[in-house]
DNA sequence: AGAAGATGGTAAGAGAATCTGACATGTTTG
DNA sequence: CAAACATGTCAGATTCTCTTACCATCTTCT
């Protein structure tokens, strides 16, 4: 079949490719009680913190089902809230140790991947896509 | 903040404002009773139908999620579903009146996003883009 | 041909994720 | 200060997805 798939579905599938892989290999390593939309809005956490409307803008949902999912979070230890130093209504969404652990997990992950793509494409290409995205993310991420 | 985000995040950014924009735009064309999840398995119809099934793995839902979403696209006229001459278990889900107008619709969005894309990238940018993305392919589709 | 397994699809029920609307509280601005 | 705005929560409904179970048909193997 002549391939003319919109570039929407052809970016979505090795983003799915990627999520797939880091949720079935961190359950393997032991975090096995996070489901994709936990995750979701968890990698988006600042150094820092976040707050919670600003990883509800990021993930593309409402604040309500940010703090439903964050509160999840919370239970399973993966996060902690924190009051805002510089703002008394809100509070931050800080890793806790349980999701310190979890970022190292994944980020290991992510390498791996990464890696296989590498081998796949080329360093050069490789390199090329990163660059690409990162610039076409100026036109397309509503959030920075 | 210095930029390293990782590749999946990278590709899921213009994934998302792709399916946004086409979206809000078909909405405003009136189809505003698409969801995004059903759009999700109707963009995946084969010219001259599909299974079930292979609308399911293609997707990454159950076979079970899948026939809820058909349901509704089968009740708002967006499809139909037909024997399948082929095979007597089967029925081929295929694109209907209103489901060809919507697709003509789409197509028209998703060229006027790819062509802000491709004002920003350059033309030789977004050819290597899409190239990268259809190489990637070859080891991130699970269906293919 | 007949049995066993694979594949296509549906049914029922539960759980997860998301949304809208309303609200209390704190901050910024005119 | 008052008005407008932002942060976060609560309550309730809806949408989406999954698991388990099942039936019908097709394919393969003996």
């Amino acid at each position: 079949m002549p391939e003319d798939l919109n570039t929407g579905l052809l970016l979505f599938l090795p983003y799915r490719a990627m999520e797939t892989r880091v949720l079935e290999e961190l359950a393997a390593a032991g975090f096995d009680d996070l489901t994709p939309s936990q995750a979701r809005v968890f990698q988006r956490i600042a150094p820092g913190g976040s707050r919670l409307s600003d990883l509800a803008r990021q993930a593309g949902i409402t604040k309500q089902s940010t703090g439903f999912l964050v509160d999840q979070l919370e239970r399973l230890g993966y996060v902690r809230r924190v009051p805002d130093p510089d703002d008394g209504r809100a509070r931050l969404v800080q890793i806790a140790d349980r999701g310190r652990r979890g970022v190292e997990a994944s980020r290991a992950v992510v390498a791996r991947v990464e890696a296989e793509w590498e081998a796949h494409l080329g360093k050069r290409r490789m390199t090329q896509l990163r660059d690409i995205l990162a610039d076409l993310r100026e036109i397309t991420d509503p959030w920075r």
